[in-house]
DNA sequence: ATGCATGAGCA
DNA sequence: GCTCATGCATA
């Protein structure tokens, strides 16, 4: 029984954050030597399409666009000098999300995009079996995303733009799209993902630009990306033959949790209870993870991770091909995951 | 490609 | 403590 708990902490070996690649002669190394304790060596592409031969993109203006893309592209940009902000988080506290760093850059703080993603998604759970679509359809409510950017007089209309709120439709175009000529250009999505942190100073991982691809973020988080992602299109495909400029400095001791094993057969009964209780009380989740012999937060990130799938844009097992959905017994054991969009 | 985890912001 | 965005680590 290897369900035991077993929390290591390991140290956080590697973090592209908004330390991006600077010119050769600009590097901010003189912040704290928060990089001598360990040495990254998992830097592994075991990505399906290989490394490009030649990266485009110039690493000119690095602007760590905090959290207003929207409204604020080329916002004033923070000073290089930024790197000695990573150098405190040794082992304290990583400030190096995007979203809470800009406090001390000089950013408006009155960023508030919560509130409005509760508008299609709450009430329903575990109840949306797939539908015999025949045609790649999310059901999942495109809804009217009154997500309405600061800057909106109300009576803008822009066809082509993407400016506008896409559709789920959109999206997944977008999307396949995308994917395709990323793969033409002979990119991996790490590399995007790293273009993105050099374009606009927002870096995302590999596995944002993987979710992206497969719909497999919420349909708010979608639209968010999507300019991002299309204004790297124009730009991976206008420049062809441009020099290449692309660091990772990244370095940090963070401890991070080992991510934990959970067995097959207490996912399982992990799943019975979601499928009873989604949300169980702080109470039910102890009780649950004592007999499961899990840790507490185990069980409640456990929940909260599933719930999160529930909201993605592409369910589970949702419009698949072939799917008939017989809701004569009941719709248990879902062994098949094959979610998998005609990827390439 | 995906499972478990972190953290900000909110209630 | 939840949601939500995001990513390290891993299968």
């Amino acid at each position: 029984m290897a369900t035991a708990a077993s929390n290591h902490y390991s140290l956080l070996t590697s973090s592209a954050s908004i330390v991006h690649a600077e010119p050769p002669g600009g590097m901010q190394q003189g912040a704290g030597g928060y990089r001598e304790a360990q040495s990254l060596q998992q830097q592994q592409q075991q990505q399906q399409q290989q490394r490009p031969p030649h990266l485009v993109h110039h690493a000119a203006n690095h602007h760590p666009g905090p959290g207003a893309w929207r409204s604020a592209a080329a916002a004033a940009h923070l000073p290089p000098s930024m790197g000695a902000s990573n150098g405190g988080l040794l082992y304290s506290q990583p400030s190096f999300t995007v979203n809470g760093m800009l406090g001390a850059g000089g950013q408006p703080a009155g960023l508030h995009h919560h509130g409005l993603r509760d508008a299609h998604d709450e009430p329903h759970h575990a109840d949306h079996h797939p539908h015999p679509h025949s045609h790649p359809h999310q059901q999942p409510p495109p809804p009217p995303p009154p997500q309405g950017p600061p800057g909106h007089p109300g009576a803008h209309h822009d066809p082509h733009s993407d400016e506008d709120t896409p559709t789920s439709d959109d999206l997944e175009q977008f999307a396949k799209q995308f994917k395709q000529r990323r793969i033409k250009l002979g990119f991996t999505q790490a590399d995007v993902g790293l273009a993105l942190g050099t374009l606009y100073g927002n870096v995302f991982s590999q596995t944002t630009i993987c979710r992206f691809e497969a719909l497999q973020l919420s349909f708010k988080n979608m639209c968010k990306l999507k300019p991002l992602l299309n204004k790297w299109l124009e730009e991976a495909d206008s420049s062809s033959g441009s020099p290449t400029s692309i660091d990772k400095i990244a370095a940090q001791g963070r401890k991070r949790k080992k991510r934990t094993s959970i067995e097959v057969s207490v996912k399982g009964a992990l799943e019975s209870h979601f499928l009873k209780c989604p949300k169980p009380s702080a109470q039910e989740i102890t009780s649950l993870a004592d007999s499961l012999q899990l840790e507490k937060e185990v069980v409640r990130v456990w929940f909260c991770n599933r719930r999160q799938k529930e909201k993605r844009m592409t369910p589970p097992g949702g419009t698949l091909p072939g799917a008939e959905d017989v809701y004569g017994g009941s719709r248990d054991t879902p062994p098949h995951h094959g979610v998998q969009t005609p990827v390439q």
